[in-house]
DNA sequence: GACAGGCGGTCGACATTGTCGACCGAGTGG
DNA sequence: CCACTCGGTCGACAATGTCGACCGCCTGTC
């Protein structure tokens, strides 16, 4: 049955639905948006509600996203060997830099967040476990593009979006950057995604040399950059960093 | 069609399942333990892969949990207005009381916590926000079981698991201290779930009065109690920040 | 205040769709 | 080298999910 499961598609569809728009969509909203016969979206949604992915407010009667992703959510975290090996390293990484630490995977056309390190001083952060960022405006994006086919791939052909006047937006700047990445062993983005902040990424493998993600620090670029490039002894704890994590997931093999 | 459907139910408690093991699950293994048919599971859960809500380890072909149900999880998190409109607040409420402060909702036969704001102090803490904690031997759980009888309905009849010696098992001794929590507004657990540590709940309601959720601050006996009871101060404080939140969540109507 | 239009939700007929169990090739341990 | 178990596939069958019309309710309008 090399087929998927029509309902599952549909509930998962309905699900990222939800997730995108901001607000609660009635029934009637979901059902039209992804062409469904009203009394189907009503059995998938009453399913998924019955099983916690998604609530229903009973004022308005419309729907929004459930605990039990909450829940689930976490659980993928708890099990993530990659990021249970690499806490203690991210930890060291942010207080030797004095920089927020990402840890980052590919998921789709981004990198989903899997951890963070909040810069060690004292000013409110908030917590970017489980967001997206781009692929080809991050250090982290472009450190999984120079050294996973896959990634690059997801960029697909169509015209990426500029965030700021430094985002690389042609296709063969992105492979000549790569290029780079992978001669040089690091990435950096200064300024590429928001304005004021650069970040050094480095290269995670697993216990087969196979990208598995990547870390990155990020920081205000008065402090990142020094005449205009990275700084390089920041450079070399994001690397330093990055082998250790995948030393130690190979650590199994040897 | 008043029935949920099949398939969903059943790519639910697969999820499920691999939520609660600790380790990657075979197909079979997943088969066998739903008492589904193999093609059945493979179907089910090559559409979840798919999807990105179960991912397989190439190597050994077991399964575990995606990456997209921690993107969908932080998507609820978004939108969720208690929280949004709490968090301001809980900060405030650690600061005030020097402790760790946790929001939860009812979800299931636990408390899942939405909010969780660090000690202010420089130890090191792991975030908590999605996982349970138990209904019966927390101040979140308690306040919830005291104002919602759907909270206080999922205890079931089953004996209730004693964490610690001071953990209340009977079912009466429950109704009792939740007529207790009602009288006085407020709800407490010193030592009930985790030796050592206390904390001290109160309710959170929308603008109809509903019990929507609760906060509690948490932290060791000794700092949080007084002579064997916790310290009057920080019910106030507790009280306090949980009126405020109410009070926030019902602010679109007045 | 009656109407119209929208909402969420239900119903029952239909055939599409998911299910089942036998089967396959690969890997593994005895 | 066999025998076992693994993940995965296949095709027949009917159970299952889908569809569109319909219902009652609420809201806003004329």
């Amino acid at each position: 049955m090399p087929g998927p499961i029509q309902s599952l598609s549909r509930a998962a569809a309905i699900m990222r639905l939800l997730a995108g728009g901001e607000r609660r969509l009635g029934l009637s909203e979901v059902a039209t948006a992804l062409d469904l016969a009203k009394g189907t979206a009503h059995g998938i949604l009453r399913t998924l509600q019955q099983e916690g992915f998604v609530e229903q407010d009973p004022e308005s009667g419309k729907y929004q996203l459930g605990a039990e992703l909450l829940r689930l959510g976490q659980s993928y975290l708890d099990v993530h060997e990659l990021r249970a090996r690499a806490l203690v390293w991210a930890d060291d990484l942010a207080r030797a830099a004095g920089e927020t630490v990402y840890l980052g995977v590919l998921h789709q056309q981004g990198v989903l967040i899997v951890h963070h390190v909040f810069r060690p001083d004292d000013t409110r952060q908030v917590l970017e476990v489980g967001s997206m960022q781009p692929l080809h405006s991050t250090a982290l994006g472009k450190v999984l593009m120079a050294y996973d086919p896959v990634a690059r791939g997801e960029l697909g052909e169509g015209p990426l979006e500029a965030y700021t006047s430094r985002t690389l937006t042609e296709l063969g700047d992105i492979d000549a950057e790569c290029a780079l990445i992978r001669e040089r062993g690091w990435a950096d983005a200064i300024e590429e995604t928001w304005e004021g902040v650069a970040s050094i990424g480095a290269l995670i493998q697993d216990r087969r040399r196979n990208p598995v993600g990547a870390v990155c620090i990020s920081g205000a670029v008065e402090r990142v950059c020094e005449d205009g490039f990275v700084r390089p002894s920041l450079v070399a704890s994001v690397r330093s960093a990055a082998r250790a994590i995948s030393r130690d997931l190979g650590a199994g093999r040897f």
